[in-house]
RNA sequence: UGGGGCGUGGCCAAGCGGUAAGGCGCGGGUCUUUGGAUCCCGUAUUCGAAGGUUCGAAUCCUUCCGCCCCAA
């Protein structure tokens, strides 16, 4: 069938192309230019970002035209800030700490970029994510955890519906990175040794509160440190520069560590104290989205995540109304930080999630 | 200037004659397609200053400097 492939030009999405590509699937490669590229030309030979720099969007090329498939490059710079990047300033600002490769993926990949895909005439678009997708006998599509358990990425798609599921495709799935690995060399491909892409892929050096005050110089309040009895400890630059279970750049010495428990925007104020003070059992989402498309059954058993690489912790949720659920942990778990998401499993099948309150 | 206490790395703090613990912070690394956490490594040739005693002192003595508390 004829099917685009979101190629970062990183690995993983280089072997999805590739594999369809020799199982004789007509394949198209796009890239997504994201951001203003001349920033980065003139920070000398420093490769940043994980995805879409002028050298990734170059790999891309490379890694298509040695496959033998189109490539095209999609200008999103506009709607990725849109969708994107000024929502991951906003959650900041707000005092909450925002996740933006789920937004990518939902408000971007399997939004506009499979809009423009089907406009291709394609059945589907194909991106290099950690996970499965299955039909099921009655029709519906149930999205479930990569094989490789270490490198899953269905954190980042719990929002995935139906109508998407049943347009995307995830070649790599039921690989492991080995393997990946394997097959890049295999097929000589450039990007077979490219090491594996983290951080935000727009903020250059990994500084994201520098770039957040370069986009928003207004969000450069000084406020207070302050304890749970809310003595003031200490200041800081802006409440854009914490998150909850912070510990490191708070710059207090005391005899026993100390982590962020509190973001008060209004205020400018950032409570602190003991990293026990950070246990929570329970949390309620917004945004929720059930894979199903059925919200949960009353406190039903699952296990959450409540970020990345988070171990699945045993809970029970019970949707509040279509849009909301409420969760309850069976052992406290450390740091549950609004604007994270809080992923729904039932083994490795993902269930759902929302964004925590 | 009567009495008492104290000055050890950015902060807190062991040590009390044998050649500078530890914690916090900070820096780096690990991990990771978010942020954060965890973990690992690093972080005082020097102990307020100057002399002296000693084979040897941050540890003993002297003087000076600077803090703090009580009494006035």
């Amino acid at each position: 069938m004829k099917i685009v492939v979101a190629m970062s030009g990183g690995v993983d999405s280089s072997v999805a192309a590739a594999l369809l590509a020799e199982q004789g699937h007509e394949v198209i490669g796009v890239s997504m230019q994201l951001y203003d590229q001349s920033e980065g030309e003139t920070r000398s030979g420093q490769s940043f970002g994980t995805c879409c720099t002028i050298d990734d969007l170059y790999d891309a090329r490379r890694v298509a035209a040695a496959i033998g498939i189109p490539h095209y490059i999609v200008n999103f710079e506009s709607r990725f800030d849109e969708q994107v990047v000024s929502n991951f300033i906003n959650e900041y600002s707000a005092g909450r700490t925002p996740i933006p490769c789920a937004h990518c993926n939902a408000d971007l990949k399997f939004s506009t970029l499979l809009e423009r895909a089907l406009g291709y005439g394609a059945e589907a678009l194909a991106t290099g994510h950690y996970a499965r997708i299955e039909q099921q006998v009655d029709g519906s599509y149930r999205l479930r955890r990569g094989v490789d358990h270490s490198k899953d990425q269905t954190y980042f798609l719990f929002s995935l519906t139906q109508e998407q599921l049943s347009r995307a495709a995830f070649p790599i799935g039921h690989l492991d990175k080995p393997t990946v690995r394997d097959h890049a060399r295999r097929l000589n491909l450039r990007v077979a040794e490219k090491k594996d892409s983290q951080e935000i892929c727009f903020v250059p050096d990994g500084d994201y509160a520098a770039f957040i005050e370069r986009a928003a110089p207004e969000l450069r309040r000084p406020g207070s440190l302050i304890d749970q009895g809310g003595e003031v400890v200490g200041a800081h630059a802006g409440v854009h520069r914490f998150t909850i279970g912070q510990r490191k750049g708070l710059g207090l010495s005391s005899r026993d560590p100390l982590y962020v428990l509190e973001i008060k925007p209004a205020t400018a104020q950032v409570v602190v104290g003991p990293r026990d003070a950070l246990s929570r059992r329970t949390l309620s989402a917004s945004q929720v989205n059930w894979v199903s498309g059925r919200p949960a059954l009353d406190w039903q058993p699952v296990t959450a995540q409540i970020r990345h690489r988070h171990a699945p912790a045993t809970a029970r949720v019970r949707a509040i109304d279509v849009t909301r659920l409420e969760l309850e942990f069976e052992e406290p778990q450390s740091a549950v930080t609004p604007g994270q998401a809080v992923v729904l499993y039932e083994g490795d099948v993902v269930l759902g999630g929302g964004w925590i309150d």
